[in-house]
DNA sequence: CGTCCACAGGAATGACGGGCGG
DNA sequence: CCGCCCGTCATTCCTGTGGACG
């Protein structure tokens, strides 16, 4: 018992006098800095785009594309700041919305969020989605503005949606008088354009703006940027900074990967009481980030998929690797054992391919001729790292504690 | 060179809980 | 309170298919 007193007054005090962290916020991937290096050209295409709204005409719509941590939501947001600070100025009704397609992946939340930016609250169940969208659309009209709905991560709104709302943001011109509508869709799916109903992609697609990789020089140049405004001074050194952007360069040049490193390696340096940010502390982070991000991930899943899981982290275990038959056979057996309903074939091999959306396994199509086609199943992330997810379960972990 | 395996994955449908407007 | 609509999980039935085997 004195013991614990002992470790949370160590923790306590070791956070108080912490001379990592000045502000630490600055590294989180929702912090919008003042400047965004290497992205100067991407900022002034899309100024340039907007600006007509301070005109009171409509801008083109833009799409715009880029790997994960390229900057495009950051480079979005900052535009729009910008913008809807200098319409204030001038007297100009611009409503900006920034939708996250991710969370709100159905037309009908999209509609939602879009009806929140105009001041309109509606249920977010128990209407139609037409009607919804009648009303979102005849409070804009009567507001005389420009709206600028920034669609991020729109691949996945299309993939679970479609794409109809977007071609009705598009067209809406024919259904409004005095408001009018510009769509800025953010992908990082270069495959979906071609998924896009052509009107759409014609609309959508007036301009087109491309955000390539960081190399691991820019993701340097990003680090020190906000290191310089988040550690204290001597808290960090240049090779820490290179170790991480190295580490996300190796990635693909993932600018939000690289400052949660930093961040957490911080955090942890800050918790061991230690001085300084060192090389090793970044290797812990990477772990640490995994793991966490794997149990976050777990944890939602609901029963039957985390059994799912759970046959194929066996059957990974044994053979390296397996394949669909096998996991629902493993599957069969885990459930019988907790004494639970087992679902069809059919709807594990949609599991399968959820836990594949979710980066936990990875599941490739392949034909062993004679012997059938069928998915060959790996684990993406480390084992143990699974394991110590499911545990977290009451009805999982009685298969472990067994046997 | 055609068969036919072992599934992939689309379509239609339904049960269910949640939450609205009227 | 009812009727309606939503999203989610699941089932049933189905057609499609790469390539080793015969």
């Amino acid at each position: 018992m004195p013991n614990e007193i002992d470790v949370l007054d160590k923790i306590f005090t070791n956070a108080l006098k912490s001379r990592i962290f000045i502000n630490r916020d600055v590294l989180r991937p929702d912090y919008i800095p003042d400047e965004l290096p290497h992205r100067e050209e991407q900022i002034s295409k899309l100024g340039s785009i907007l600006a007509p709204a301070l005109k009171g005409s409509k801008p083109n719509n833009v799409f715009i594309y880029g790997l994960t941590g390229t900057g495009k939501t950051a480079v979005t947001k900052y535009v729009l700041k910008r913008l809807y600070a200098k319409a204030l100025e001038l007297g100009i009704d611009i409503i900006p919305c920034y939708v996250n397609t991710r969370q709100d992946n159905t037309t009908y939340r999209v509609i939602l969020k879009l009806s929140e930016c105009v001041g309109l609250k509606l249920p977010f169940t128990g209407i139609a989605t037409s009607e919804a969208y009648r009303r979102f659309l005849r409070i804009l009209d009567s507001k005389n503005a420009i709206m600028i709905a920034v669609l991020d991560e729109i691949d996945f709104l299309v993939k679970r949606s479609g794409d109809e709302i977007l071609y009705r943001l598009t067209r809406s011109g024919d259904e409004l008088s005095t408001s009018k509508i510009s769509v800025i869709g953010i992908t990082n799916d270069l495959k979906l354009v071609e998924e896009l109903d052509p009107r759409v992609k014609s609309s959508l697609g007036e301009i087109e703006l491309v955000f390539p990789p960081y190399n691991a020089l820019q993701l340097e140049d990003i680090l020190m940027q906000r290191a310089k405004l988040a550690f204290a001074p001597g808290a960090i050194s240049k090779d820490v900074l290179s170790l991480c952007a190295a580490l996300a360069a190796r990635e693909h040049g993932d600018a939000r990967r690289a400052l949660d490193l930093l961040r957490v390696a911080g955090e942890i340096a800050e918790r061991e009481g230690a001085e300084k940010v060192t090389v090793d502390h970044v290797y812990k982070a990477l772990r640490e980030i995994e793991v966490d991000r794997v149990v976050e991930v777990v944890a939602s899943m609901p029963l039957h998929t985390k059994l799912v899981l759970l046959a194929i982290v066996d059957l990974v275990k044994k053979n390296g690797k397996t394949t669909t038959g096998e996991v629902y056979m493993q599957y069969k057996n885990l459930s019988a054992k907790l004494g639970i309903e087992n679902v069809t074939q059919r709807r594990v091999s949609d599991i399968i391919s959820e836990l594949d959306m979710m980066g936990i396994i990875s599941a490739t199509v392949i034909s062993r001729g004679r012997y059938g086609k069928t998915r060959i199943i790996t684990l993406a992330v480390p084992e143990d790292a699974i394991i110590r997810a499911l545990n977290e379960d009451p009805y999982v972990s009685q298969l472990f504690s067994r046997s």
